[in-house]
DNA sequence: TGATGTTTGCAATTCTGTTGCATGCGCTAC
DNA sequence: GTAGCGCATGCAACAGAATTGCAAACATCA
């Protein structure tokens, strides 16, 4: 599994490292995104500017993403490995669980169209749903 | 005017004080939303912290309500007159312009339905448009 | 007036995000 | 091999936002 890390960050253009093999693999078994406070507590005893950095980053090289759920910390999740397609720009809706506090990315829930008042011009969207999720509402 | 602002305030069950007064009329002049600590600055020389529970309270009390637009810091704008209308958890889109930075509610502009996979339960939802607003754009 | 509760102002703390600097480690060129 | 170079890491420190505690001021009502 380190391996199939190590080729991830190569295959991003990232040099793997003992730290961002970490981090990486971290993001990989945690289901949600989480926040900078939440990785470093899960990878004790690191350095948090280093995560921060690494984070950076991994977000320059579009591995992951951060999504701001409002809940005052930005939140990092990876991004979808579908390398060929469309350059997304978080194209995706996330969601925030109000039960488990847990931010999920909905990856197949693309954000709709939303037609602005005239003169304004889109450059990037992000939507956020908060309501319950599947787990907490079975 | 002092009298407006007091008629909103107790419309909205907030007891009307000078520094209530004072931070609504700022918001009712102010064209898009502001954080708190331009609030502090534009009403100098107030202290932070009672604008702060100012605007916790007038959020309670569903006056205002804040935008996280990916700045760092919470922005707030006042709600929609419509008293007796759709209680809208911020069901408008909210749009920060790129070029002179300020945050715009678009009353107007709804925010589309969005369809959750099976098991997720919305509340609330949250939708911030990045790009040019009108006056930058003309 | 006195008792009570709310509002305000100040001090102080926590948390997030960020930068600077010095050290360490690996790689390349000689 | 080793000297030099660049990137990665760790530590200290800082800025700004959000928040709490406490005490003084104020309004309210009996």
């Amino acid at each position: 599994m380190i391996a199939d890390v190590e080729k991830r960050l190569e295959a991003a253009g990232i040099k793997p490292t003992a730290m961002r093999n970490l981090v990486l693999e971290y993001l990989l078994k945690q289901g949600s995104a989480i926040s900078l406070a939440e990785l470093e507590r899960g990878l004790a005893p690191v350095d948090r500017v280093t995560v921060y950095r690494t984070l950076k980053t991994f977000e320059e090289h579009c591995l992951v993403h951060s999504i701001n759920d409002g809940t005052g910390a930005a939140k990092y999740a990876l991004c979808q490995e579908d390398s060929g397609e469309v350059r997304h720009h978080d194209l995706h809706v996330h969601f925030y669980c109000n039960s488990c506090k847990e931010t999920f990315c909905l990856p197949k829930t693309l954000i709709p169209a939303v037609v602005l008042p005239q003169g304004f011009i889109s450059e990037e969207v992000s939507l956020v749903m908060k309501g319950v999720c599947e787990r907490c509402s079975a």
